[in-house]
DNA sequence: TTGTTGATTTCGCAA
DNA sequence: TTGCGAAGTCAACAA
């Protein structure tokens, strides 16, 4: 990895267009090629940048990376303040826990947090148009259709309205309500779910994790 | 900004958790507090981070990163291979052209290129669930909602369709026709709007800069 | 390779 | 401040 400090200008021609002035920025060149600029604030996100796989061609006070698609990030660099490359060799990588996937098991885990008496029929369950993240039965053995998000937004909504749309259209699962269960629901999401008669449940990740699984055993 | 090249482990609590075994990369520590971690290649994005506004407390072998959530990034330092800190002072800025607004100035110059005889009504048409992009009308002077994306999916259809059933209860605007105007369409949501009715557009944004925008005054 | 979905999304605008 | 939609979204995974 290659780090220079310099004073520098950047133009992108590509997907858009972008401009940046004159200024001291980071330039990171990482050993795949690709380049990152860096102000010293904001975000993880870099002013500018070029994705692998590209190439960066150097010359006397300006840089020019390219890829395969015609896009191209132009560096005219006034003044270098620093300029060092380190050996990093490949990383082993992120480890992650407490995505949506997680959210997932520990619901079907713990199906009872949504009503008592009630069951999962099973995970994942095929639709034409995509698997129902959880697909349930009441007390009463009616079906529902578990939509689970992170974030619910609108879309989430519109996709759980298409699934109910299709399993009422089915004469052997029909009647099938649907729940909409995630972290936090935007409140127009939350507006158009109970207008469309779909349930909300706000869904609390430690509180689920701290229930023993083997609750389910007891009943 | 600061630039330190370590060997270090990292793991991050918060919204998730993540782990980052023992390795070398680049740790950057910018003028707000806020702290990259990033490995020699991959995307832009760092492994790992803290965004701002958050705080770094220094310790021997350690460094803890904490926001006002709780969140907290607790980087393990093995050995140091760098460590220089440069000012690059505020940055001006990225200035960008091409993004979804264009398009939607540029058709709506244009909105010829939809249809012989076609007319704007106006931009940004005010309905009760949001505005529609460019309400039209074609020769017939029959009503068409426009909706511009750069990328069309299937939540475009879906918004595009909720603006059409509220237009179409109003007997003044009755019947409106739904047009979908993209630089690019993804083959699922051409499939739902043409099944709905709805006509699917590929836009050019470098043909639509071309044409003479007094164009319009040739009709 | 292409398409779809989730994300510690980030970012910008507007109410 | 909050909410919502766009993004050069990126990135992981399935078909």
């Amino acid at each position: 990895m290659r780090l220079v400090i310099a004073r520098c200008s950047v133009d992108y021609v590509g997907r858009l267009t972008a401009h940046l002035p004159m200024a001291t920025r980071l330039l990171m060149v990482k050993a795949d090629g690709s380049v990152l600029v860096h102000a010293d604030g904001g975000s993880y996100k870099p002013l500018n940048w070029m994705s692998p796989p590209c190439r960066l061609e150097e010359g006397p006070g300006e840089w020019r990376v390219v890829n395969r698609s015609g896009e191209e990030l132009r560096i005219t660099i006034e003044e270098i303040a620093h300029d060092t490359a380190h050996e990093l060799g490949i990383d082993p990588g992120l480890r992650k826990d407490g995505v949506e996937a997680h959210l997932q098991e520990l619901l079907a885990e713990h199906v009872r947090t949504l009503g008592d008496g009630w069951r999962l029929v099973r995970r994942e369950f095929p639709t034409a148009i995509g698997p129902v993240d959880l697909m349930c039965r009441d007390a009463a053995g009616l079906g529902v259709a578990v939509e689970i998000k992170r974030r619910a937004t609108i879309d989430a909504v519109e996709q759980l309205t298409r699934y109910l749309e299709l399993l009422n259209r089915d004469p052997l699962l029909a009647p099938v309500a649907g729940v909409l269960a995630a972290q936090s629901i935007a409140p127009q999401a939350r507006t158009l779910a109970e207008d469309r008669g779909i349930r909300c449940v706000v869904l609390d990740y430690d509180e689920l994790r701290g229930i023993p699984s083997t609750e389910m055993t007891l009943f």
